[in-house]
RNA sequence: GGUCUGGUAGCUCAGCUGGAUAGAGCAACAGCCUUCUAAGCUGUGGGUCUUGGGUUCGAAUCCCAACCGGAUCACCA
């Protein structure tokens, strides 16, 4: 908005000066570094040889006919060939006025097609870890962050129900379980199942190497590979899982029935963990019921000539002339794979929602499976398939590398959870912080901040890119962290509070007419706050949100130590000015926070 | 090997649609609580932005190459 106005203003002055107009792209505004004076700067470089001037004549002559053309300039300097553009203050308190008792501040109104973000995406035969709340963080907050900015989301979740890993949990049970159940062992439903997952692996590992023949470790490497092939192919465990499958495929009553109640289990286990974590959908589809879909666009794409079947029965795509490779799409046999059920699933999407955009978010392993699947929707006459959007996020690493749920080096989504609110809890018992709360308030309030610093730390750091989890020290409480947002928060709600006591009220007209520099930079940095929504929703980005409201909550902190609000009684009318500021920028804190699903506390 | 992706302070990360002296936090050290919550604030030290070229008034940012790391290229999902 302002950037815009004083885009044109440039233009038209520019224009004014020399008969010429300046490109406009090459118009841009960046912030004033702190060391100079002045708010907004322009790099007059690129204007010189339309101008016919030397940078400092240029930005010179530039800044008197802008101040001339503008009430809004309130001044100007110039360094090199930058142009420091100072704003009226005027200006900022106007903004001020009109928006800082908007509990919203800067959220659009929803408009247009859906648009449907997958995320979660669970298996159901071993409970969540720490990807998984990236994945789920960041899939409930970029909806959220999208919403705000204007975005008609329906957030969805697909539930991996079926196929020989659930086969294998099942087996397990039925061999080893002596029919326990979450009841009877007091465990959560999906971590009961987790077990009896990695059970069976072990038994299947021990199976598999009494198969092997006795010089395995002298073999060579392909060898090797052989040998263990046929072991495993040997092995009565999982060719009794493999009829598990063929058996549920037909629909086999018992078979179903284990399955149903075992499954039934792991949602229970589940429910618990998202509402934990503080995310939900509106749709859940489970691929039980959709793992058949696809076929038909199989058989279409045969017809087109599209696709191809092989002498052994087997049906792909070839996309070499793409660059890429063939890709399978139905097996020798008939059955479907993965990528059969995703063409299925995104057909069905469309039906039911006609939607603007699908964004998936799933980790960048599969950044190759999604590339396949647009290009393949698209030869099958889907031109939709490019309106997929893969939100690849990068893998949650531990000090000694991957998360690897066999070794054990998994960091358990319950356990963690656990931990930062028993963290949570010691630190604010050490500071003294909780002694006047009932006991149930001060467990929500270690559950917020427990979960505020967990959901932070995650989503601080740029979705792309890989990050490091280091268990071992933990996640901090200070810092650029979000108890620290937190804390600024509970501050805030505390001097308001103190205020009310003292009987000032809190009025919505703003009187005052002049700045002092920490007001101003408040402002200006809140005037900034729809600019940086729209950032992160174009970028699927809730970084930049965390670095807002860290900037914000930092940028308060020194306000706070630096001026007085409730002691600046003599100028009454500064005081409600004070007040104002810190009402706003409370409720831009909760108001942002919220998108990343960071709760803010009135105390801690 | 092909494709994709990353390499910024001791550590974790910003900055990357080109701009002024590359920023935070943690850790270390030194200050600030009889005064609005010290989970805070202030200061000090810490950098060949992996390397080498190129593009230009200007490069951490764009291009090319090399080195190092990760992902992926399944009749797994």
């Amino acid at each position: 908005m302002l950037e815009e106005i004083l885009r044109q203003l440039f233009i038209k002055s520019f224009t004014n000066l020399y008969g010429q107009e300046p490109p406009v792209q090459q118009v841009n505004f960046q912030k004033t570094r702190p060391e100079f004076e002045g708010d907004l700067t322009i790099v007059v470089f690129p204007f010189l040889k339309l101008a016919g001037r030397k940078p400092e004549q240029l930005a010179e002559e530039m800044g008197n006919e802008m101040m001339k053309e503008s009430e809004m300039i309130a001044g100007f300097n110039v360094v090199k060939g930058f142009l420091n553009i100072l704003i009226s203050d005027r200006f900022w308190l106007n903004f001020f006025a009109e928006n800082h008792d908007k509990e919203l501040y800067g959220r659009k109104e929803i408009t247009g097609k859906p648009v449907v973000v997958e995320y979660s995406s669970p298996n159901t035969n071993k409970p969540l870890h720490l990807g998984h709340i990236r994945n789920n963080l960041l899939g409930w907050s970029v909806s959220e962050i999208m919403k705000a900015n204007g975005k008609n989301v329906v957030r969805v979740n697909l539930v991996n129900d079926r196929g020989i890993h659930i086969c294998k949990s099942m087996l397990a049970w039925k061999k080893w379980g002596n029919g326990c159940t979450p009841e009877s062992t007091g465990k959560k439903g999906d971590h009961l199942i987790g077990d009896f997952y990695v059970l069976f692996d072990k038994e299947f590992k021990k199976e598999v190497k009494a198969l092997l023949p006795e010089n395995y470790d002298q073999l060579d490497e392909k060898a090797q590979e052989e040998a263990m092939a046929k072991a495993e192919s040997q092995s009565t465990l999982m060719n009794e899982a493999r009829e598990m499958l063929v058996k549920w495929e037909a629909n086999d009553p018992e078979v179903r029935l284990l399955w149903e109640m075992m499954n039934q289990w792991v949602y229970d286990g589940f429910d618990v963990t998202y509402k934990r974590l503080g995310v939900s959908f509106e749709k859940i589809y489970y691929e039980s019921q959709t793992y058949l879909l696809g076929k038909s666009l199989v058989q279409e794409g045969l017809e087109k000539g599209v696709l191809y079947r092989r002498d052994d029965n087997s049906v792909w795509c070839d996309l070499r002339d793409e660059g890429l490779d063939e890709k399978l799409l139905l097996r020798r046999d008939g059955t479907s794979v993965y990528m059969t059920q995703d063409l299925g699933t995104a057909q069905l999407r469309v039906k039911e929602y006609d939607p603007e955009k699908l964004i998936y978010v799933v980790g960048n392993e599969q950044i190759y499976h999604f590339d396949v699947l647009k290009r393949v929707l698209v030869r099958l006459g889907r031109e939709w398939g490019n309106d997929i959007e893969h939100l690849s996020y990068g893998m949650v690493e531990l000090p000694n590398g991957k998360m690897k749920s066999r070794e054990g080096t998994v960091v358990d989504a319950d356990d963690l959870m656990d931990e930062m609110v028993a963290t949570a809890k010691s630190v604010s018992e050490e500071l003294g912080k909780a002694k006047d709360l009932s006991p149930e308030d001060a467990d929500r309030l270690y559950h917020t901040i427990g979960l505020g610093a967990l959901k932070y730390f995650i989503l601080k750091v740029d979705p792309k890119k890989t990050m490091l989890f280091n268990p071992a020290e933990s996640i901090d409480f200070n810092g650029n962290t979000g108890p620290f947002v937190q804390y600024t928060h509970a501050r805030i709600c505390s001097v308001l509070r103190k205020a009310k006591d003292m009987g000032v009220e809190l009025d919505n007209e703003v009187r005052m007419s002049d700045l002092q520099s920490k007001e101003k930079e408040i402002i200006v940095m809140m005037y900034g706050w729809p600019i940086v929504l729209n950032q992160a929703s174009e970028n699927r980005s809730p970084a930049m949100i965390a670095n807002f409201i860290f900037e914000l909550a930092k940028e308060f902190n020194q306000f706070y130590q630096e001026c007085p609000i409730l002691k600046e009684s003599a100028d009454v009318e500064r005081r409600q000015f004070r007040l104002q500021i810190c009402g706003m920028v409370a409720a831009l804190l909760r108001n942002a926070s919220e998108l990343l699903g960071i709760g803010m506390p009135n105390r801690m």
